[in-house]
DNA sequence: GGACGTATGTTAACCGGTTGACACAAGGGT
DNA sequence: ACCCTTGTGTCAACCGGTTAACATACGTCC
C-alpha cells in the first residue's frame, strides 16, 4: 500500500501539500492540485482511515447490534441501516447478539475498543442500567433506557390494538398472543397490553405465550404453537409478534388440519418482505422499518455531533389485511 | 475515554510496562500485573484498537460484500460469516452492493482506506480483471477469477442435475429455469448447464428466464414468472435459483390458478430457513450455508496469514424433497 | 518599495499505542 | 566477587496521517 510520503515523491511536492489537497485546506494552485491527484491515480493511493481516525478521534463506523441477521426482520433493518449509514459516510460493523447477554456485552466492549462513533442497538438483552453507563452515542430500537437515549419505535399500542380488533371483528372468541419475553421492559410489551386491554373491554377470552430469551429459533416457536393449538383447540385467532411467527404459525395450523382463516385467523407483525409472499398471505401490522432504520441512523448522527435531540422518535403503524384474517 | 497513560499514572508504573502487561511480553512480577490490571478495571479501560491496528498494520477486521443481507439467503450467509470471523477475533464490515457495480467499486475501495485485512465477495458484478487487481486477501463465494482467489462453491453442477432429474422423474414434460444473469461466469452458471444437458438427454422441451442484472426485487419475479406460465401454460416443472424465488413462484402459482404439485413442480435452491416454512414446504437443493460460510472464514485467514491455500473449495450439495414436487 | 495575497516547503507535535535498546537494581547461585 | 535471571524504568522511533507555526518566494497593486 502507497502512502502519502509516496504520493508526495512521485508528484514532486511535499507530504503537507499533499496532505492539504486531501483536505483542502491552504492554497493550492490547479498546477500542484492536478499534479497531486494524478500521482494518487497512478499509484492507486488510498487515504489510510485507520491514521486518520486516530489522530481525528473519529472512526466514522458505527456499530449495529442485532440478535441475528439471519432473521428477516433484523435483516431487513440491517440493511437499511447500512444504507442510510453509508449515505452519511458511516460503515457499520455488525454484531450478532443471539439474544446472549454476555455476548453482548462482549460485543459493546469490542465497539468501544474499536473505537465506533456511535451504536444502534436493537438487541436488549441487558438490564437499563448496563446501557446507561455506555459513554457513547447511543440509538436503541424498541427500548427505553433514560431520557438520555433516544429510542426509535413504532406506536407498539395502537399496533396491538388494532391487531385484536381485527380478530375480534372478525369473530373470534378466543385468541392468544405469542411475543418474546416480557420480563425485559421493552416498548414491544405495550402490544401485549393492548391484546389484553382490548381483550378484556371486549370480553374475549385470552391467553399469552411467551417465547424464551434465549430462544430465536423456529422450533421452539413450532412446539410452542403445537403445544398451545393442541392443549386449547378452540383458539380460533392468534396474534403474533412477528411475520416469522406467523409464518410458523400457517404451517402448524395446516399440520393439524385447521383451515386459515376459517378455523384459525392471524396477524403477524413487521410486514416484512415475506409477509406477502406466503401462501396464505398474511395479514400483519407494518413497521415502517425503512423510515425507522433513516431515523436511527438521523438521531445517531446529531448525537455524534454533539447535538440534542428528541429521546421519544415514534412512528406511526398500519395494518395490512391479507389473506389470514 | 481512558489511555493507557491513565492507566500507568494510576497504576504508578510506566507505560512500557502497561503495555507489557497488555501483550504478555518481557518480565512483569503478579504484583505489577495485578496493579495494572486493578488500575485498567477501574478505569474501565479499554485499549484503543485504532492505534494497534495502525502499528501493527493490522485492523482485524474483513469486509463482506453482499448483494442485500435482506435477501434471505444473504442474510443467513452474514450471519454465519460473523459469527465464525468472530470466534476468530476477525469484524465484519458490511456491505450491500444492492448489484450495483458502481457501489461495489467503492465499497471495495472503502474496505481498502479501512485497512481490513481481507475480503469476501458474494456479490459480483464486476468483471474479472476488477477483482484481479486487488492487492488484498480475497475470497469468493460462488466465482471463479483467478487460480491465485481461492473459491468457496457446492456443487451447481450436481445440484443442478438433481433438481431437473427429480422434476423429470416425477413426470414433468415442459421445465423451465429461472436464475440470474448468465453474462458474468459464476459457477451458478452451472446449474444452468446441468439444467439443458439434463434436459437434452432426456429429451425434455425447456426454456429459461434469466433476471436481469440489476433487479433483486420480488416485483421482477413476480412479472417474469406470471409472464412466463401465462405465456407457456403448459410448463409443468419449475428449476428455480433460489428458495425466494420459488417463494414467488407458489404465489404466482397460486394467483394463476395452478396447483402444486399437480400442475406445476417446484424446485429451488439453497434451502434458508424458510423453504421449510412455507406452505406447500419447498423442494431444495440445500447448499451447506454454515460450512460454506466457515470455510471462507478460515480460507481467509489462512491467507491472512500468509498460508497458501487450495484455490478450489466445493462442498456437496443435497437434495431435500418436500412438499412442491 | 512596501504591503498583501497566493503558493509551497520545513519542522515539529500529536493521535494512542508497540517495541527495541539500554540502564539499573535486587536476589540467587556458584 | 561475579554472573545470571527477573523486574522495571527511560527514551526514542514508529505506524500514516493532520495540523499549526513559520519561512520563503513570486506576483501584483498602490
Amino acid at each position: 500500500m502507497p502512502t502519502i510520503r509516496d504520493v508526495a515523491e512521485k508528484a514532486g511536492v511535499s507530504v503537507t501539500t499533499v496532505s492539504r489537497v486531501l483536505n483542502n485546506r491552504g492554497y493550492i494552485s490547479e498546477h500542484t492540485r492536478k499534479k497531486v491527484y494524478q500521482a494518487m491515480e497512478e499509484l492507486d493511493y488510498q487515504p489510510n482511515e485507520v491514521a486518520r481516525s486516530l489522530f481525528r478521534k473519529k472512526s466514522n463506523i458505527i456499530g449495529l447490534i442485532v440478535p441475528s441477521i439471519a432473521h428477516p426482520f433484523f435483516g431487513e433493518l440491517t440493511s437499511y441501516v447500512e444504507y442510510y449509514a453509508y449515505c452519511r459516510d458511516y460503515k457499520v460493523l455488525i454484531c450478532n447478539s443471539m439474544l446472549d447477554a454476555a455476548k453482548e456485552q462482549e460485543y459493546i466492549a469490542m465497539l468501544r475498543r474499536n473505537q465506533v462513533d456511535g451504536i444502534i442497538m436493537a438487541s436488549h438483552t441487558l438490564e437499563v442500567e448496563e446501557y446507561k453507563k455506555l459513554d457513547l452515542p447511543v440509538v436503541t430500537f424498541e427500548r427505553f433506557i433514560s431520557d438520555k437515549i433516544p429510542y426509535v419505535t413504532s406506536d407498539n399500542y395502537q399496533g396491538g390494538k388494532m391487531a385484536v380488533e381485527l380478530l375480534l371483528e372478525r369473530g373470534c372468541k378466543k385468541i392468544a398472543h405469542m411475543c418474546g419475553s416480557l420480563h425485559l421492559d421493552m416498548l414491544a410489551n405495550q402490544r401485549h397490553q393492548a391484546f389484553l386491554d382490548v381483550a378484556r373491554e371486549r370480553g374475549a377470552v385470552c391467553c399469552t405465550v411467551e417465547t424464551d430469551m434465549n430462544a430465536f429459533e423456529v422450533d421452539k416457536y413450532e412446539r410452542l404453537l403445537t403445544d398451545l393449538l393442541t392443549e386449547q383447540p378452540d383458539i380460533d385467532g392468534l396474534f403474533l409478534n412477528s411475520d416469522l411467527m406467523a409464518l410458523v404459525a400457517i404451517t402448524v395450523c395446516r399440520k393439524l388440519g385447521k383451515r386459515i382463516p376459517e378455523d384459525v385467523k392471524l396477524v403477524g407483525y413487521d410486514d416484512v418482505l415475506l409477509a406477502s409472499l406466503t401462501s396464505p398471505q398474511i395479514t400483519t401490522i407494518r413497521q415502517p422499518l425503512d423510515k425507522m432504520s433513516e431515523l436511527a441512523v438521523q438521531l445517531l448522527e446529531s448525537l455524534i455531533q454533539g447535538e440534542s435531540v428528541k429521546v421519544e422518535n415514534c412512528l406511526p403503524v398500519e395494518l395490512i389485511e391479507r389473506e389470514t384474517t
